[in-house]
DNA sequence: TCCACTTTGAGAATACGTGCACAAAGTCGA
DNA sequence: TCGACTTTGTGCACGTATTCTCAAAGTGGA
């Protein structure tokens, strides 16, 4: 019989269990760095700010890894996270919009994660058109297509203005990108089929102001009575 | 009778709706900028890029603020949810951590928001204190406690290496900060009472890598028949 | 082999968030 | 004043996520 295309479409994982798979894998990296050859869930979710319940569900939609009266093998468990998170192949991504925040992620070297290479920059300010930044050329939003095509790029990183942030998401889509990260700090949508994720930071900032309010701030409180 | 002190703290409002109201605030102050003197939910929820439901459960935890056959009078509701997220103060905000993030975070001009003002930048590093941004010069993190108090800073922003992440947030709350955007890719607590909100990228790519290989992803897909 | 101990995996209870559907409350023209 | 129309506010049903709990399955020492 033929058996399905890919690696893994099995069983549905909860879209909150998929948030936190990424730091289970950051916590098994670092433990594995350290040679340790099993650990609980419950140290598991100590590492990843989670609780040992939630650690245990989650790993249960992957499958059954653990042994009971063990742990879990950090090799075995970091494998498994890891392939179901795609991370055993390379992603090719384009940062589009070299701005301030497009240069700065441009930069960074805290993609953390192998797996997620910057291989393109695009702008549509011809000025900036050719300009270097690191050991890549910025090129212009016009080649999006082709260079898309050619370098098998299937993630985007938008870091344009907001006026523009849905032109150019429409832009991305129709040269084959079936996934966004937005940080235009505007709404934007993408067709079924294509994942968007959005951060933003001017609503973070106004959601913690909700709650630094609530608690009656004022002035910012002293911790003067910290034990 | 005495009444509570501050503001507003009435009624509880769900998680998911304040995370909710910066977007509503944000389509109502393009909204009002357009002369439109009302709004009907399901106007603001296409704005938002959310179902009008959402829009009416939402605003009603905050009020009664519509009118049945008309709708929401943009500039009264626009002033609620300014007064609920605490926008109609100033919140001086730091920024720790004057990297590539930090930099780019001190010099972003989209906190889109009136009411947060970058007001201190911070680093560890001496070959970097002194040196100007802007138009703030970057202090020394021993001075974090002192100017934290003296300018009435609320809320930091966290831009430091993963490593030191814990300790320099634990040192934020020391000095009094009540709320921390933290860009360290790393697990990083604070005590009760204290707000933290996380914004990773390496996790942010890792889901969507995730979606991405679920759609049978080997090489990306061009948008060949699309409509 | 047995027993005390550890730890997983999953059923069940609960909490939280979403969205339908509709009565209630308003507008506006005749 | 009436009746057609619009739009809010909310009760309710449903789905998702979290957490508690405990039997089952393992270890390891005597």
């Amino acid at each position: 019989m033929a058996t399905e295309v890919g690696a893994t479409p099995r069983r549905r994982i909860p879209e909150a269990t998929v948030a936190r798979l990424p730091l289970y894998y950051r916590a098994l990296v670092e433990t594995g760095e350290r040679q340790v050859p099993t650990i609980s869930s419950e140290r598991l979710a100590e590492l990843a700010g989670v609780n040992a319940a939630k650690v245990r569900k989650d790993l249960s939609y992957l499958g059954s890894y653990g042994t009971r009266g063990v742990g879990y093998d950090v090799e075995y468990l970091l494998h498994e996270i890891s392939r179901e998170l795609g991370l055993t192949r390379d992603w090719p991504v384009a940062i589009v919009g070299i701005g301030n925040l497009g240069r700065a992620l441009a930069n960074y070297r805290g993609f953390g994660a192998r797996g997620f290479r910057v291989v393109a920059l695009f702008d549509a300010d011809t000025e900036l058109v050719g300009r270097r930044i690191g050991e890549l050329a910025v090129e212009s939003i016009d080649d999006l297509d082709r260079v898309v095509a050619e370098r098998g790029i299937a993630i985007g990183i938008l870091a344009v203005p907001a006026a523009v942030a849905q032109d150019v998401a429409d832009r991305l889509v129709a040269a084959g990108v079936g996934s966004i990260l937005n940080f235009a700090p505007a709404v934007c949508t993408v067709p079924d089929g294509v994942s968007m994720r959005k951060v933003d930071l001017a609503i973070e900032l106004q959601i913690l102001s909700f709650y630094q309010l609530r608690r009656g701030a004022g002035a910012p409180q002293r911790a003067e009575l910290r034990d």
